[in-house]
DNA sequence: CTTTTACGTTTGACATATCATACAAATGTC
DNA sequence: GACATTTGTATGATATGTCAAACGTAAAAG
């Protein structure tokens, strides 16, 4: 019942995740670290902010600081930006490539979500991508047979139709599949 | 580069979202009349809050109001509730019944996703539940030879043993399985 | 009909996350 | 060396989302 809770409870808010992806991204080429006026261009957000933001994740031991005010992540920090970079990955290479969601939407979705999601899960995804690349036959013909029966689904060719209405309905049989599976 | 600002334009908080779940929910017993009190103690938040926040969902359009605070969904509101638990049904259901996630996992993340997900995404992974449930033979024999495969590969067992040290490492090989479905 | 309970709202507080503005110190430039 | 720019921080503002506590009203109990 309180379930919805768990949101709140994330390790990570969204943005204080991406405020670890920019310490990495800027410290590449500084050998990880990096200045708190480029985290903040690379987020597109103030300084101040970056300031105030990088100060609390310091406390909670997401990043190190110099004498210098150079900023980089502690190690606890690198498996966080680690996870959370292949568990983006792993999300918009099954949209992309598995569900054919246009890449720019696969971007936007895999982003949103890629902090939120657990790592039994993000595990058991790179799992079942590795079994749609492995030697198994069977494997190799799914996703071309799936295209096909997504071309000649009628639903599937709805949404080109009715710009968002129907999608919808569309969604309310999920959870009727949902119990077709089980 | 600003991709991750996106999460903050979300039509719908994760907050939001469950304020209208929770006037769904304890609307269905009383013709999608819900009260205040009753959707604070569904969601185990203090009434102050939910009032404070229905107000704001009101002004914006996804509830309505009664002369005696009774509230219920507009017709934008009961749109949003179905197309998010749409969203949370198939997410969970793929991530139970496809992915193998122990149930109560797939619960807290899909939870945590479902207002995340966009129209397509959402729409896209309806259908390939679809074509897993269609008369496809190929469809039938994919998910049990993907559980042989996970029970018959080495690195899929790894997860009982080292209880989260090698998921990151599991996770790492994400951006090249991405590149070989490419 | 009084009393008590339940209900919705209001207020003040706190935490997060952003902004604009201002300031002091460090860095660059001439 | 003097001046200008960049940088990090500080301050006050706004917005969301939570709490606890108090208040007034409405409904239920006695």
């Amino acid at each position: 019942m309180e379930t919805w809770k768990e949101f709140e409870a994330n390790e990570l808010t969204h943005s204080a995740a991406h405020h670890l992806l920019g310490v990495y991204e800027v410290g590449l080429e500084y050998g990880g670290w990096a200045r708190v006026s480029d985290v903040a261009r690379h987020l597109g957000i103030t300084r101040g902010s970056v300031s105030i933001n990088l100060r609390a994740l310091k406390k909670r031991g997401w990043v190190d600081t110099d004498k210098h005010h150079m900023v980089k992540l502690s190690p606890k920090g690198q498996k966080a930006v680690q996870a959370v970079m292949a568990k983006k990955a792993v999300v918009k290479a099954f949209l992309c490539n598995v569900l054919n969601v246009p890449e720019p939407q696969a971007e936007i979705d895999s982003c949103k979500v890629e902090h939120l999601i657990s790592q039994p899960t993000g595990e058991q995804l790179v799992h079942f991508m590795r079994f749609l690349v492995s030697e198994d036959p069977l494997a190799k013909q799914v996703l071309s047979r799936f295209r096909d029966f997504h071309d000649h689904c009628p639903e599937s060719r709805t949404c080109d139709v009715c710009h968002g209405h129907c999608l919808i309905e569309e969604l309310q049989h999920a959870q009727e599949i949902a119990t077709l599976l089980e």
